[in-house]
RNA sequence: GGUUCCAUAGCUCAGUUGGAUAGAGCAACUGCCUUCUAAGCAGUAGGUCAUUGGUUCGAAUCCAAUUGGAAUCACCA
């Protein structure tokens, strides 16, 4: 980034000066020098050819002359095919280093707008456990907001429940049915197992009301529509919003239960929010916003008395916004709670985590609040779309069972760590607390780097068995190298080396600047993870700079190096390698152990 | 059918604003534990970047068409 930009401002002043013409910023690219060409940094000259009129390798002969006289930290240059490659003294990369040890330099980001971000993220309904989809949603939520955090950036982390409608019904009419005052303290359930199993319940009684009618010579659909706990689901739904009592106690137990049991998960998870809103507070919200557009005539009543918006012209078809008995329909809610959002936080930026199947109500929403209700935070609305987790045995799906439930699949994953751990003994002198939180860190660890370390709009396929393998692409490699480090600087220290010595080495070996140059990017990394809000951008960056150490330094001898100077600076250069390595992983919600 | 997204090694995935000879891991095969932690390292093999055309000095990357897959197009959330 530093070098970059002095460079950058040298060859546009050269080519200004040669070629006697104004160059945009753009057109000039910086580029790290490919491995297998000598030098550090990369000019591509190909844009400058028509004003030079001449070949690209003269014209790069030209411009690395004039820069080796005019930027005093080239050393060299040289030229293939067109690609101007310029070397860089060490002593340069030596202060470079020096000074980022300092971690002032670490992540060199100016202060941002300080309006927040506010990110919504989880958004789970209280009718069932959390699943795999959800695991997603989560991880992604919480490092994106790590990522931006890092950016400086004032980020207001918000979940939104959906705590209300048919589904909770549903749950709370077979508990009455078929529960017999079954509590989670008598049942032993963790609250939203115990709420999830009634509604799966309610899904058998249903069915079987469904094939009952079915037999007494109704039609499918109309078995569907007349079972009659539907009916009854339906009607306590009115009843709920009615106000009635009796019902809204049920209910508050109920999700009472089942917020216990999610922060149970969200706690293993590692993940939290800022402030909750529930939707039984803001569902009615939008209604107002809905009546304003109609006054306004943005919106029109539609025949059979519903509320509608006509988005043909946007290319969207007609959209229904209140229901023809008055009631709000999901985007109602929407546009409610992010116009309340807006009055609160005056946000920069609000961020929804939602999947990608939700990609058309997004749509709707901005275009509604921006180009309709012509709200000037309507633009600040950024859907972060994620696709679906796929199991190898195809999608998950409640009703067939194929549905990994969370917390089954975080205990897996710990379980797995632990028994590797223990075969592994280099953990015999724990005791079990260590050993379970160590187990805790890489189990969990590498299920949410498997998770995030892929591209969030793609579709992922989720292999239990190929997850839990700890090598290769995953955090335990990672936590395993950054523990290796960490070893390797208690062991100098009990040598009483001092690694905080200033280090001048004469000469960096040619591979260990590439080892550097990794480090040196770091933060440009973040940075540019936070424009683009993709914590996988991360993830493969700290792979390769894993992989990068491992490379140089597994077959060095760091401690028995006869040179004091080189083996100091290899300490520093380890060190400084576990540093990015925990603040990275940090930022994808990942602890790294000390020792493993 | 309309809209949006995806397609890179047998499998799972990377691939920076278009740049040099396409990158990992898994699976397969070969070596390496008297050596700072072998959850590791080094190596072999594996590719028509879905297809075709276009844009240009230059395309996995941008544009168009085609093929295949996913999501969505509810008075469900």
């Amino acid at each position: 980034m530093i070098f970059e930009k002095q460079i950058k401002e040298a060859v546009l002043n050269i080519v200004s000066c040669l070629y006697s013409c104004e160059l945009c910023e753009d057109s000039l690219q910086i580029q790290k020098t490919k491995k297998d060409f000598t030098g550090d940094f990369t000019v591509v000259v190909f844009p400058f050819v028509r004003y030079s009129k001449k070949s690209p390798d003269a014209t790069a002969e030209e411009i690395g002359e004039n820069l080796m006289k005019t930027v005093p930290f080239i050393k060299d240059y040289n030229v293939i095919k067109g690609f101007l490659n310029l070397s860089i003294h060490d002593e340069t990369w030596l202060n470079y280093f020096n000074n980022i040890r300092s971690k002032e330099l670490l992540l060199n980001i100016n202060e941002q707008d300080q309006s927040p971000i506010v990110v919504e993220y989880s958004s789970p309904n209280t009718n069932k456990p959390l699943h795999l989809g959800h695991v997603r949603n989560n991880l992604l939520g919480d490092a994106v907001c790590n990522i931006l955090q890092a950016n400086k950036y004032n980020v207001i982390r918000v979940n939104l429940v959906n705590d209300r409608g048919i589904h909770i019904c549903k749950s709370m009419l077979a508990w009455i049915k078929s529960g017999k005052e079954e509590t989670p303290e008598s049942s032993g359930l963790k609250g939203d197992k115990l709420v999830g199993k009634y509604y799966v319940e309610f899904d058998r009684l249903y069915k079987q009301e469904i094939n009952q009618l079915e037999s007494q010579g109704l039609s499918k659909e109309q078995a569907e529509k007349q079972a009659p706990v539907l009916l009854e689901a339906q009607q306590m739904l009115q009843k709920w919003e009615e106000g009635d009592e009796e019902i809204r106690a049920l209910w508050a137990k109920m999700n009472a239960w089942v917020y216990e049991g999610f922060d149970k998960t969200y706690k293993q998870m590692g993940i939290r929010f800022d402030k909750i809103y529930y939707e039984s507070n803001t569902y009615l919200l939008g209604k107002e916003i809905v009546e304003e557009g109609l006054n306004k005539n943005i919106f029109y009543k539609h025949e059979d008395g519903s509320i509608r918006v006509n988005l043909e012209n946007e290319g969207l078809d007609e959209k229904v916004l209140l229901r023809s008995d008055g009631t709000s329909v999901y985007i109602t809610q929407d546009l409610g709670t992010a116009t309340l959002r807006a009055n609160e936080f005056n946000p920069q930026k609000m961020i929804y985590i939602v999947g990608n199947e939700q990609n058309y109500h997004f749509d709707v929403l901005k275009l509604i609040l921006d180009k309709k209700l012509g709200y000037t935070w309507g633009e600040t609305i950024y859907h972060l779309s994620y696709g679906m987790v796929e199991l190898p045995s195809g999608k998950m799906k409640s009703r067939e069972g194929t549905v990994v439930d969370a917390d089954d699949l975080m205990e897996d994953m710990i379980a797995i760590a632990k028994e590797n751990t223990e075969k592994l003994g280099k953990t015999d002198n724990f005791t079990t607390t260590q050993l379970d939180h160590l187990s805790s860190m890489i189990g969990i660890g590498a299920l949410k780097y498997f998770i995030l370390k892929v591209d969030p709009k793609k579709n992922m396929l989720f292999n239990p068995e190929e997850s839990i393998d700890l090598n290769g692409n995953t955090a335990p490699f990672i936590q395993y190298t950054h523990a290796r480090i960490r070893s390797l600087l208690r062991k100098a220290e009990a040598q009483e080396i001092n690694i905080n010595d200033s280090v001048c080495v004469s000469l960096i070996p040619e591979q260990e600047k590439e080892l550097l140059r990794t480090l040196y990017e770091y933060p440009s990394v973040v940075k540019q993870a936070g424009t683009e809000l993709s914590p996988a951008l991360i993830a493969n960056y700290t792979y390769e700079l894993v992989k990068a150490y491992n490379h140089f330094y597994q077959d060095t001898p760091i401690l028995r190096e006869e040179n004091k100077e080189l083996r100091i600076y290899r300490l520093q250069l380890s060190l400084y390698t576990a540093d990015i390595i925990k603040h990275a992983m940090k930022l994808l919600g990942i602890d790294v152990p000390e020792q493993m």
